[in-house]
DNA sequence: TTGTGGTGCAACTATGTGGTTGCAGGTTGA
DNA sequence: TCAACCTGCAACCACATAGTTGCACCACAA
C-alpha cells in the first residue's frame, strides 16, 4: 500500500481524526490518556495509533513506563498536494473547455 | 458515516484516485470505458464509482444506453478544509509554545 | 427483427478492519 | 519489596469491502 493510501485511509476514521486533533492541540500524549476521553478501549486506541503511525501521521517515544504519541503533519501535506494537483488539472480542463467553447462560438 | 469519512475513505483507494483523475482529465466517461484501462472488471469499477458517488465525488447521468460519470470537486474542498484547520491549530500550538518559552526564558 | 454492446442485479469468496477480552511483563513510588 | 499502573501480545468476533462470475434487461443499428 502506498503512503497516500495509508494517509487517506487513516483520516477516514472519525476516531483517528479526533486523535490527530487532540495530539495537535495537546502535544504528546499516551494511549491510556487518549482512551480516557474516547468511547473505546485503550487497545482500540493503540490500534488506531498504529494505523496513524503506519501513515507517518504520528510518532512515538518512550518516557519511563509511558509511551507518548506526537502528531506529524508532513503526510498531511502529501494529501493536500494530491488534491491540489487534481484540482489544478480540473481547472486546466475547464480552461480548455472555455477555450474550446470560445473557438466554436466566438464572441461577436 | 459522515461525509468526511466517506470522502477520505473514497480517496484511500488507488483505483478510485485513478478514476477521479481520469474523470477530471477526460470529462464524463462510462464505467465500461473506464474499465478498459484498469486491471479490474467493469463491475468492480461500478462499485468504485458507487463509493465515489456516496462521497459526492462523482455524479452520473444517463445518455441513451450509456451512463456517464463526472467528477465533482466540492467534497475535495471539505477534505482540504479539515486538513487546513488541523494545520492551523498545529501552528497555533507552536505559536503558544514559542510564547511560553519566551515567557519562561525571556530574551536578554 | 435480430444481433451487439452497455447496464443492473444477485450471489459468492476472500481478506481487512474495528472492536473486544484476557493475560503477561516492565516501571514507579511508597 | 510490593502494589499499582502502564504497555504489549494474542486470540477472537462481527462486519465491511474489493473482487469475481453469471445472467437478465434495455437501447441501438443493420
Amino acid at each position: 500500500m502506498s503512503n497516500l493510501d495509508l494517509v487517506f485511509a487513516a483520516l477516514a476514521d472519525p476516531t483517528r481524526r479526533t486523535v490527530v486533533r487532540r495530539l495537535v492541540a495537546d502535544g504528546p500524549t499516551s494511549a491510556t490518556v487518549l482512551a480516557r476521553d474516547l468511547p473505546v478501549t485503550r487497545q482500540a486506541v493503540v490500534k488506531h495509533l498504529q494505523a496513524l503511525a503506519d501513515a507517518g501521521l504520528v510518532s512515538s517515544a518512550r518516557d519511563g513506563r509511558e509511551v507518548r504519541y506526537a502528531a506529524q503533519t508532513a503526510p498531511l501535506a502529501d494529501a493536500v498536494a494530491w488534491i491540489a494537483a487534481t484540482g489544478v488539472q480540473w481547472d486546466t480542463r475547464l480552461d480548455r473547455l472555455a477555450k474550446h467553447v470560445s473557438r466554436v462560438k466566438p464572441d461577436r
